[in-house]
DNA sequence: TTATAGATTGCCT
DNA sequence: GGCAATCTATAAT
């Protein structure tokens, strides 16, 4: 898809994410993240995604109840949940589910589309070995939030359905590969619900290859 | 007040 | 394959 196309897209509805998170899962891949920051843009086509439900889902952050870090989970749906993981990486979700009722889809994988140079730079790949491999830029959810400079700071609460966000989604080119879906990643409670999904054989996809 | 586990990654052997 | 980095919420003193 043309760059000048991704630029003038508009945000999904809030509609969209107006659902139960494993519907917002499979149907989000394909679509794509974009960081609009004046005549620069970076962005990439979502291939692996997880849900994580309400307070009933032992592994989501909402198990717990709302507290000042989830309380985006608890608000309204189509906003930016960002948080800080083991002292290193920020992972984003999208808030899901009607206000009131927790919920979110944790964004995994990204197929770099646009802004690659910036992306690198984010990385700190430039000038190193590694800069070769592009799955290094936005393949695993701690690479991808560096890659889009997302942080807590700047993009918690954030709104993904505004027009004039500076980080929206927008519609792609469609899915373009079968869904399919796995067990979740990292995690230790519920481990066996399969709530990951992803654009099989994409080579983006965070992991081994499958 | 202190301890610990965690939706990860990169560098080491 | 192992482990350090080092923030946050929650559980244990």
């Amino acid at each position: 898809m043309a760059e000048l196309q991704l630029r003038n897209a508009r945000p999904l509805v809030r509609a969209f994410y107006e659902r139960d998170p494993r519907r917002v899962a499979r149907e989000i891949l394909g679509k794509v993240l974009l960081r609009r920051e004046g005549r620069k843009l970076r962005a990439g086509r979502i291939v692996e995604v997880e849900a994580y439900l309400g307070v009933n889902d032992p592994a989501a952050h909402a198990a717990a109840g709302r507290t000042p870090r989830n309380r985006v989970l608890f608000g309204p749906p189509g906003h930016a949940y960002v948080y800080f993981i083991y002292g290193n990486h920020y992972c984003l979700n999208v808030s899901c589910m009607p206000e009131g009722k927790a919920g979110c889809v944790l964004i995994r994988a990204l197929e770099p589309l646009a802004g690659m140079e910036q992306m690198r730079g984010a990385r700190g790949l430039k000038g190193k070995r590694r800069e070769a491999d592009p799955r290094l830029l936005t393949s695993g959810p701690g690479r991808l939030s560096e890659a889009f400079d997302i942080t807590r700071s700047r993009d918690n609460g954030k709104d993904l359905t505004a027009a004039e966000s500076d980080l929206v989604i927008v519609d792609g080119d469609g899915a373009g590969g079968r869904v399919r879906v796995t067990t979740r990643i990292g995690i230790s409670k519920a481990a066996h619900e399969k709530l990951r999904y992803v654009l099989a054989g994409n080579a983006f996809v965070s992991g081994k290859k499958i």
